[in-house]
DNA sequence: TTGTAAGCGTTATCAA
DNA sequence: TTGATAACGCTTACAA
């Protein structure tokens, strides 16, 4: 095969320096006018691609960013990591995915491994311990998605609204007995919702609240939850999300429980399966794209100049780490209806 | 913070030469046995990580790869996205994801770019030109998922088969008249998958296939088949994929067409939500960890030792390129079921 | 088996 | 504004 063209190549082909060249297609320093459409032309015309191993070894900045999330398979994240590539590439940069399979062990691993070829990571990590992430995210920029850790950079959905919102739906719809199905205790979001979930209560004469307990964050977590909603004597049940609120549709129509007739159903998230069931989930919808878009210009956006890693917080530097909060809409469909006369 | 660690460092704590302390920490070239305990003690201690970019500049290997898939959130390509990517960690490379947004232009753009900062590409690109994918795989090492092309490597599923067992499982139900909602017209498998079809009805007596035209793969498209399917009078519809049966399901009910009284519905792929409508999905099931794993496998295993760019073909080297065909499956679930005497 | 030294392709420094 | 020249951290001849 041919080899490839080298920055020495188009200089002498433009007949000016190496080091000319390379000012001429950086469009740092100086160049005259004329020098640097001659240089263009000849990178152009034998096809110059910069070795980025060599820029790097020199700037200490590699041009990559890293995700780092739980299960791709999970509609989620898959989402997440759609707009966090999409945006990444716009910006010039190109995008290292690494799934942890919901190990914090494998995803400190991931972010130490991985970090060290890119400018900056966004971690999907809602099981991290706050002390392990605040201590990754030392001397790396790393901005942290849907998790909040002291003193690092942060974007999230605003939780507690997100079930304030399914709450009030459901209170209005003359539900008084309403069960949470929560997610992993460890889970920050999870917290996060059960948290706005009590504080909604408060606010909505009447309305109590029947802890089920947590469940995995996925359609089995559901299927469990589901037997114990018909035991609780709720009408309504919200669930730490989407995949749940699935499992738990499924698991009450095949016991028999008619949803939204007897029990309606709420979920969080909003993925695309959630209008494949019938009838189909009320949730809240969360901007997974908006999510990975302000991720990116988060690390992007960063005081430190995105060295390598031999830099100081990047995104957290300073301490006052920026954490951003977006809001999330309830989306109404066919899973919830007016509670049962006998139960109001 | 503390700058990197370098080889040198390494070096002068372990008392050898940095080529020493190179050739330890490599295992290549002879080095005793008791200076490599000390470089490796050393290199521990100090928390030595290798500068990649050092590396890659001089050895041309990049230690990455890079997965090409048209959308992220389709089920099918993060279960793909999820297998490579956890097959790539266990051989000790990271990888590149990239959406190209069912783009053509800019598939080839992410391999040409992600391409150059990686050691071999996995693509999947069921639309593109087959000219183009071979002139794309030339002096780069490519690995085609469900898909060929001449002289590039690949690791596709036996859509013949696939769509035979269904042809067969319908036929035997006693359905005779079944129709086609094709994919793209320029998708690969859907040429494959209509091609084996028409193959399997000739070998069953008595059945017809009813052709109801492209539609795109997803959703909506099925949605826009299903009204095509109550016109047909056919008793069975086969879906050239999931995405798209679950919305003739959908269609189908809100027309008020019973599944699987009325008409049976199969699939192909047997992504997750297959399993979350009611009735669930019959459908082909494709492995797709499998494909994953066998696409890196085969990446890796290429007869050039992957080097970045500089090197003849790669994993399609000499022109007669490996191709690896994987068995599917057929699940029967609640969409298909005896057709009704009346149409017998 | 080990050390010295020469690069890999680029950017940054410094004179001119 | 330009051109030598020195890095960047590593691997690999080649010599000892």
């Amino acid at each position: 095969m041919t080899p490839p063209v080298t920055l020495r190549d188009v200089a002498r082909a433009a007949g000016v320096s190496p080091a000319t060249a390379s000012r001429a297609l950086a469009a740092s320093g100086s160049t005259s006018t004329d020098r640097r459409a001659q240089v263009h032309r000849a990178a152009r015309e034998l096809g110059y691609r910069p070795n980025r191993a060599a820029r790097e070894l020199i700037t200490g900045r590699t041009g990559n960013l890293c995700l780092v999330v739980p299960d791709l398979e999970n509609p989620f994240f898959a989402a997440v990591a759609k707009s966090v590539q999409a945006r990444a590439r716009a910006a010039g940069y190109a995008v290292f995915v690494a799934d942890s399979e919901e190990d914090p062990l494998l995803e400190t691993e991931l972010v130490t491994q991985l970090g060290a070829q890119a400018d900056g990571v966004i971690l999907c990590a809602p099981r991290m311990s706050e002390t392990a992430l605040t201590r990754l995210s030392a001397g790396r920029a790393v901005v942290l998605v849907n998790r909040e850790a002291p003193g690092v950079a942060s974007v999230v959905v605003d939780n507690v609204d997100g079930v304030r919102q399914a709450a009030a739906h459901v209170h209005a719809l003359g539900h008084r007995r309403v069960a949470w199905a929560g997610g992993p205790a460890d889970s920050w979001s999870d917290r996060e919702r059960h948290a706005g979930l009590l504080h909604a209560a408060e606010q909505l004469p009447g309305l109590e609240v029947v802890d089920l307990g947590h469940f995995a964050p996925v359609f089995a977590g559901g299927v469990a939850a589901a037997d114990l909603v018909a035991a609780s004597r709720a009408t309504a049940v919200l669930a730490h999300n989407d995949l749940m609120a699935l499992g738990i549709l499924d698991r009450l129509r095949s016991r028999g429980t008619a949803v939204p007739g007897g029990v309606s159903v709420v979920g969080y998230d909003d993925v695309p399966a959630a209008t494949l069931v019938s009838p189909a989930l009320t949730t809240v919808a969360v901007p997974f794209a908006r999510l990975g878009r302000a991720a990116v210009d988060a690390l992007l956006a960063a005081p430190a100049p995105l060295a390598g890693g031999a830099t100081a917080g990047g995104a957290a530097a300073g301490g006052a780490a920026a954490g951003q909060r977006l809001t999330v809409e309830l989306v109404v469909r066919g899973s919830t209806a007016p509670a049962p006369p006998a139960a109001r």
